[in-house]
DNA sequence: AAACTGCCAACTGTCGACAGTTGACAACAT
DNA sequence: ATGTTGTCAACTGTCGACAGTTGGCAGTTT
C-alpha cells in the first residue's frame, strides 16, 4: 500500500528494526544465514534496502560479513564474551563514574524504583526478569548523561543479548546482582565515583563470569 | 580494466578507503555534501555499491546521514567535542590498565621508542607531529590485546582528527603530552594499572581542554 | 516591497536484471 | 574405496532506470 513509503521511515529503516528483533529473539538462530532473496521478498521489498538493513546490523556487531558468502548470525564464544564484557566494562564503569557526579535527585528516584520492584519479583518466587536488569542499566545511563556512552553500551548490550541464551535462570547470581545494584545505587547516591566504578567493575566481572560457566553448560 | 573488481575487495570496499581519506584529509570538506551521483561518476562505479560505502562511513561518525537529503561532514563543535572526548576517555583508561596489566617486555621497547623518537623531533625544533601522537595510543592499544576496544578507540580517533583542524601546534601543550606519555609509559612498565588510567586521563583532559580552546579561536 | 503559491530541477529511495564468484555434487581416474 | 577434476546451481556484487520527495525560484497577490 505504501510503495517508497512517503512517511517517517524509509524501507531500509524499517527492515533495520524488522531483522534486529528477528536476530535477537532467535527467530534467526545463530550460525544461520541470511538469503537476501528471500528475506527481501519475506519483507516485501528489494534487495536493494534489505542490503543495505544487513550492513547496518552488522556494523552493530548483530551479522558479520562474508565477501559472496552472505551475512550469518554471529556464534556465541567464549573468547567472544570475554572482549565483550572487557568492552562493556570499559563503557559502564565510566558511565558509573559520571552517574554519580551528574546525577539528580529525579535519577536517584527511578533507579530505587527498579531495584526496589526487582525484589518484589524476586520476593514473590519470580525470576529476576532480565528486563528488569536492562531497565536499570538504561537508567544508570540515563543518570550518567553520555548520550555517546548510552549508545555504545546499547550496540554491546545487543551483542550481550544475542549470546544470552546461555544465561540460566541461576538464582544465587540474581541475588548477587541485585545486591550489586543496590550497592551501586548507594555509591551514586553519595557521588562516589570511585566506589561505583569499583561495584560495577565486580558487577559486570561475576555477570561475565556466570556467562562463561553457562557457556560450558 | 576490473569490471566488477573479481580479487580482493569489493567496489565499496575501495569507495569507503578513498572516502574516508578525503574526508579526514579535508579534501571534501566539513559541511559539505556529498553528491551521489558526482561521487559515483568520479569514482568509476554505480550507486550502488558507493551508497553502501556512504551508510559505512556513516555507521563509522565521518558521514551523518539526512533522509532525502543526503550525507553531510559533521562540523566541529564544541559539546561535540566534549562528548567524543568522554568516550574516547572510558575506552583509552580502560586501555591503559590492560596494558599496564598485559605489556610484554617487546610493548615497552617500542613504547619507549615512540618517545624517544617524540623527544629527538622536538629538540630537533621540528614540531611535535600528530603521526607520532597517533602512533604512540597506538602502541599502547596493542600493548592492552584488546582488538574490541582498540577498534572503538580508532572510530572515535577519526572522529577527533576530523576536527583536529582547530589543533594548534601549540609547544607548552606538545611538552606536556610527550611528559604525559613518558610517564604513562613508566605506570606501564611497573604495571601499576590504577596509575596509567589516572595518567592517562589527566592526559586526554589536557587534549580535550586544548582542542576545546583552540575552536574558540 | 513583502508574503504567499505553484511549479520545477536535482537528488535520494527503490526496483529489476545481469555478471562474477563460491561451494557442492557428480563423473572420472587411481 | 578414495582422491581429483569438471560442471553447475545458488547467491552475492553491480549496474542502469524509474518513482517520490525536497528545496528553491518565478510569478502572483496584497
Amino acid at each position: 500500500m505504501t510503495p517508497p513509503t512517503p512517511l517517517h521511515l524509509s524501507l531500509a529503516g524499517q527492515a533495520v528494526d524488522v531483522l534486529r528483533e528477528q536476530v535477537l529473539t532467535g527467530e534467526i538462530p545463530p550460525g544461520s544465514r541470511v538469503n537476501e532473496v528471500e528475506v527481501a521478498q519475506k519483507l516485501g521489498i528489494s534487495r536493494g534496502p534489505l542490503r543495505e538493513a544487513i550492513r547496518h546490523l552488522a556494523s552493530e556487531g548483530l551479522l558479520t560479513l562474508v565477501p559472496h558468502r552472505g551475512a550469518f548470525v554471529p556464534n556465541a564464544d567464549a573468547d567472544e564474551v570475554k572482549a565483550l564484557f572487557e568492552l562493556r566494562t570499559a563503557l559502564e564503569c565510566a558511565a558509573a563514574e559520571l552517574a554519580a557526579s551528574r546525577r539528580t535527585d529525579v535519577d536517584l528516584v527511578r533507579l530505587h524504583e527498579v531495584c526496589a520492584e526487582s525484589r518484589r519479583n524476586y520476593k514473590a518466587g519470580q525470576p529476576f526478569p532480565y528486563r528488569l536488569d536492562l531497565a536499570f542499566h538504561q537508567t544508570l545511563l540515563d543518570a550518567a548523561r553520555s548520550a555517546r556512552i548510552a549508545e555504545q553500551v546499547r550496540l554491546v548490550q545487543q551483542r550481550v543479548v544475542l549470546l544470552r541464551s546461555a544465561l540460566e535462570d541461576d538464582p544465587p547470581h540474581q541475588h548477587a546482582s541485585m545486591d550489586d545494584h543496590d550497592e551501586l545505587v548507594k555509591a551514586i547516591e553519595d557521588g562516589d565515583a570511585a566506589r561505583a566504578s569499583i561495584v560495577m567493575r565486580r558487577h559486570l566481572s561475576r555477570v561475565c563470569a556466570q556467562m562463561l560457566t553457562s557457556l560450558n553448560h
